[in-house]
RNA sequence: GCGGGGGUGCCCGAGCUGGUCAAAGGGGACAGGCUUAGGACCUGUUGGCACAGGCCUACCAGGGUUCGAAUCCCUGCUCCCGCACCA
């Protein structure tokens, strides 16, 4: 196999536009995979994304179905405007990256620099890439999302959506960048990145009309404040918020007016003034002294804290380490001011009254410098708030869970405007790539959607529940992401994408616009053909719900069609995707069918992929640790690389892409080419696949290997059914091929012979027909070349899928040549089959190892079988159905089976081991098929063999140790 | 913390509707064949002990259900993944 080759049948499929679905009166099966969002080269992990739907849709195919796998791009959202404007400022990192890793020639290089030209540069290269592994796709429908009409589309969907009242306006932080002016996300940042932004309260405590806002993840420890630290060695300054003068340090400044409409500095405060002096507790109304600390962060939250010294060891020590300075005490005068009781909030079992000094006696924290003082902080935060209940001396809220009693106090507090929220980053500093700070800001204005509401996380809960999903692990998640799923925010400043059609100052974010995608592609062929403006509302409810309007203006026919062409396709089998995305994408798409579609057309299945690995670390464009799939194709080819990626995990499963394995994988499929040439070898002419000349079979080694051929076939068949590509190819490939080995092991001795036996040549011609056929899904280049050279009728991609039922259903050949023996029951003479070969394989391999054992060659091996009378009491120990000895033997005896009843007690011991380990099918005619194979057998133990039918001749009494299915053996 | 999924032989990994499981398949290792040699390919071995087709110990640890458990139940230990404005 060469590229050439696979490049010719490229062309030839695409020549015959075997891949263009249209609507007709066939089944027809609507599989789609996620859309490639093209910001780079595409690696061997996203083959495997997008081999799996392509081998499902081959197979479907052949099973006769009307296949529709149509592929898009989904070019809106911000990544490549951060990558365009890095390009353009030649950031190295970013070209090397561009040049090394995704291979990107030095001529395109530098138009990166335009974010449209990037995803069209990357999607048309996806485009090129997926045609050279040969996917199934139909181009006809391929488009971006940035498309006019596509755009159209979309803003159709929002605008059903806020009719339906699933969308609002608010409130919502962002990571931002007040020097670019713009939100920035992780992949703009040179520092800080995946750094959480957490909610904060800001607790108002008064001092001479003016406030101190400590912020705080705690505001249920109100209750515990002892006092304020201020850090006299920071700028702190006054600000008016909106007719409330608040004390906050200069640079939280930066942050806050991010946050806080209309902030403005009134002037300069020196700390130093207010150290000693009291603030009052806006819930209890006691007075705090306020105290100095070095540790007091101004940059973090407003510069101002608050000391809960019961319950955070940081303030505990704080405390400790100020009582013993008696420079600072005495500096500030502080002397009787710092003698505070220390008060419990929080009760835990396993602790004392004050849980903070546990902790830092437990870890030996010794002052406010110890490293060890963060684990000591976040040990007892996540214990407070997993275990702690609010103690009894608290009023309104003793007893109350502290998790619970946390949010209670904070929403009355703020009701109350005792208090207000703020956001800031989890860890400082976020530098965004321009160099400067970001900070955390509120949009307002922003537009949302309500996944919250409970009646829409209802239908989409019952969406879920009719839908398939592979595995069956993840249901369980998806069910949790629905529940927690809140409002979205669901507009942006900036990235590529469509405006809201109501309020043009913003983007529609890219998770929102790829919830519904798969019923544009079912139409979007046509698409391309209508004038833009002729694509409104109307349209588009008519060709969804079929609803008539005045308002349409494409021609009545057309729209028919179109219309047709979508409840045709409509809904969608299989939705293909990530499980990273499940969180969202997926939970999107879900949530957007059950609102917008009526339940007959919500979507039928989905499958979740897992991961890719490179010899046995995780794949990483921008870390480099990636092989890009054009280059595993020039070395491998693409047969080779889908087999690979489909046989080594499930699509579920995390893959592991080990360069030693693909090598192997290269072999195995060389040996299916080399197979053929056996074929032909033994018949000694061409094989002509479209020409086999049928054979009456008689042998029970032909008829065994028939009968696996139907067994890998059906395995494989089930396999693919539910994209259990690694199971199919387990079947179709590595164990078909194993049992051609064993079969051409088993005949090898009549091919010596020189004289052709026809009924060999059929039986291989029959398996290689099928054997094309089963893996053309995987490997459709190989499987086409081999079944155009032997004679195949039209293209294998359009040959039909093996039913699995060869010579035992239709034909009579079988049946005609046992019915001596066997009964009608099919499914009985494929088992008779089966244990006939594992018979002959028992006794072969049974004098083998008695040989060994002996250690001397016999001159004839005598076979005993089991006497009637054991038939019979096998069969009472199989209705017993357990190894119950003493039942047996009863039932045995009373049957009067046999008059030796010493004998059958030593048989029902022996059976009632033996029947755990072997499968009972019946009676079956030992001697016969050990006669069918009884030149095999000697042939292999190199003996003669006597299979005695009475056991007249035994010198050495073996033949009582006979048992159904397992003969005696005697050596003389 | 919340939620989800795991722990199988030297490694990866199937099995997990209980018995045909010393446990598929691949990789590696070892031995043999082929070959001028290497590679490739083919065959065999790859838990221990037996030496008339057998026995013992084994599927994270401990306990339970059962005639019988890698498979079912409980407990513990341990690993991985997702948690939002980002595709």
């Amino acid at each position: 196999m060469t590229r050439e080759i696979e490049k010719k049948w490229q062309k030839k499929w695409e020549e015959a536009k075997l891949f263009q679905s249209d609507n007709n009166e066939k089944e027809k099966v609507f599989l789609t995979v996620a859309y490639p969002y093209p910001s780079g080269a595409m690696h061997i992990g996203h083959g495997r994304t997008y081999t799996v739907p392509d081998v499902y849709a081959r197979f479907k195919r052949m099973q006769g179905k009307n296949v529709l796998f149509p592929m898009g791009w989904h070019v809106t959202g911000a990544p490549v405007i951060g990558i365009a404007s890095r390009i353009k400022n030649k950031d190295p990192w970013t070209l090397e990256l561009y040049e090394k890793v995704h291979k990107v020639p030095k001529e395109e290089l530098s138009k990166l620099k335009d974010p449209e030209y990037i995803v069209k540069y990357f999607s048309s290269e996806y485009h090129q890439v997926m045609n050279d592994m040969g996917y199934s796709i139909d181009w006809r429908r391929e488009f971006k999302t940035t498309d006019l009409s596509y755009q159209k589309f979309i803003q159709w969907q929002l605008r059903k959506l806020k009719e339906m009242g699933f969308v609002r306006k608010g409130n919502h932080p962002v990571k931002y960048c007040p020097s670019c002016d713009n939100p920035v996300g992780d992949h703009d940042l040179l520092e800080g990145e995946g750094v959480d932004v957490n909610e904060l309260t800001l607790l108002k405590f008064e001092i001479d009309g003016k406030y101190l806002v400590p912020a705080t993840f705690r505001p249920e420890t109100i209750y515990g404040v002892t006092n304020l630290w201020l850090n006299p060695e920071v700028d702190y300054i006054e600000v008016d918020n909106n007719g409330e003068s608040w004390i906050i340090s200069e640079k939280s400044f930066y942050n806050l007016s991010n946050q806080i409409k209309d902030l403005n500095i009134v002037g300069k405060i020196n700390p130093k003034e207010f150290i000693g002096k009291f603030v009052k507790n806006p819930i209890t109304g006691s007075e705090h002294p306020i105290f100095p600390a070095s540790f007091v962060d101004p940059d973090y939250g407003s510069g101002v804290v608050f000391s809960v010294p019961g319950h955070a060891p940081a303030d505990y020590i704080a405390l400790k380490d100020l009582k013993n300075n008696s420079d600072l005490l005495k500096k500030y005068n502080l002397e009787e001011a710092v003698d505070i009781k220390i008060l419990n909030v929080v009760t835990l079992k396993k602790y004392s009254e004050i849980p903070a000094r546990d902790v830092i006696e437990k870890l030996k924290i010794k002052n406010q410098e110890d490293p060890k003082l963060d684990e000591a902080t976040n040990e007892l935060y996540k214990v407070e708030h997993s275990k702690g209940i609010m103690s009894s001396h608290i009023p309104n809220y003793a007893g109350e869970r502290v998790a619970t009693a946390r949010d209670m106090i904070k929403s009355s507090m703020i009701n109350d405007s005792l208090a207000d929220t703020m956001y800031d980053f989890a860890e400082h500093p976020v530098i965004c790539r321009c160099g400067n700070r970001c900070v955390v800001k509120i949009m307002d204005n922003q537009w949302f959607l309500k996944y919250s509401d409970e009646d829409w996380k209802e239908k989409t809960r019952e969406c879920l529940n009719q839908e398939n999903i592979i595995p069956n692990e993840v249901k369980s998640n998806f069910e949790y992401y629905i529940g927690w799923l809140n409002d979205w925010a669901c507009s942006r400043r900036i990235g590529l994408g469509t405006h809201l059609p109501w309020d043009e100052q913003w983007l529609i974010e890219p998770l929102t616009d790829s919830t519904i995608y798969m019923a544009y592609y079912s139409i979007a062929n046509h698409l391309k053909k209508i004038d833009l403006k002729d694509l409104n509302d109307a349209f588009f409810e008519k060709i969804f719900f079929n609803k008539d309007s005045n308002d349409l203006k494409v021609d009545g026919e057309i729209v028919d069609t179109i219309q047709n062409e979508f409840s045709y396709w409509y809904p969608l089998d299989w939705r293909l995707s990530a499980k990273d995305l499940i969180g969202n994408h997926l939970s999107f798409h879900l949530f957007h069918h059950a609102a917008i579609f009526p339940k007959e057309n919500w979507p039928r299945g989905m499958v979740v992929f897992g991961m890719g690995l490179l010899e046995g670390n995780k794949m990483s464009s921008s870390k480099g640790n990636v092989i890009l799939l054009s280059d595993a194709m020039e070395k491998y080819g693409a047969d080779v690389v889908r087999l690979f990626l489909m046989a080594s995990a499930e699509p579920w499963q995390d893959f592991d892409w080990r360069e030693k394995e693909v090598i192997g994988t290269k072999r195995r499929l060389d040996r299916l080419f080399e197979f053929a040439k056996t074929i032909e070898d033994i018949k000694g002419s061409p094989i002509d696949l479209s020409n086999i000349k049928e054979v009456k079979l008689s042998r029970r080694i032909d008829l065994w290997m028939i009968n696996q051929l139907n067994i890998r076939i059906k395995e494989a068949t089930d396999a693919l059914e539910g994209f259990q590509t690694r199971k199919a190819l387990q079947n179709s490939l590595f164990l078909l091929k194993k049992d051609i080995d064993h079969y051409m092991y088993r005949v090898k001795h009549l091919l010596s012979s020189g004289e052709r036996d026809e009924a060999i040549v059929f039986v291989l011609s029959m398996v290689f027909k099928s054997w094309i056929r089963i893996l053309a899904p995987f490997i459709p280049h190989s499987s086409e070349e081999l079944w155009n050279s032997y004679g195949g009728d039209g293209f294998v991609v359009e040959a039909s899928w093996p039913n699995g039922n060869i010579y035992f259903s239709n034909d009579s050949n079988l049946r005609d040549s046992t019915s001596r023996s066997i009964e009608k029951d099919e499914n009985l003479e494929r088992e008779i089959i089966e244990k006939s070969e594992e018979m002959v394989q028992g006794i072969v391999h049974d004098i083998e190892q008695i040989k060994k054992i002996v250690a001397k060659d016999p001159d004839k091996i005598h076979i005993y079988l089991a006497d009637d009378w054991k038939w019979d009491v096998y069969k009472i120990a199989e209705e017993v159905g357990k190894p119950d000895i003493g039942q047996i033997m009863g039932r045995a005896i009373g049957q009067n089976v046999h008059e030796d009843k010493k004998e059958i007690a030593d048989f029902a011991k022996k059976i009632g081991r033996e029947m755990t380990k072997t499968r009972y099918i019946g009676k079956i005619d030992e001697h016969e098929i050990l006669n069918d194979a009884k030149d095999f057998i000697e042939e292999e133990v190199n003996t003669n063999i006597i299979i005695h039918k009475d056991n007249s001749y035994d010198p050495e009494d073996k033949a009582k140790n006979a048992i159904p299915y397992k003969p005696a053996i005697y050596m003389e």
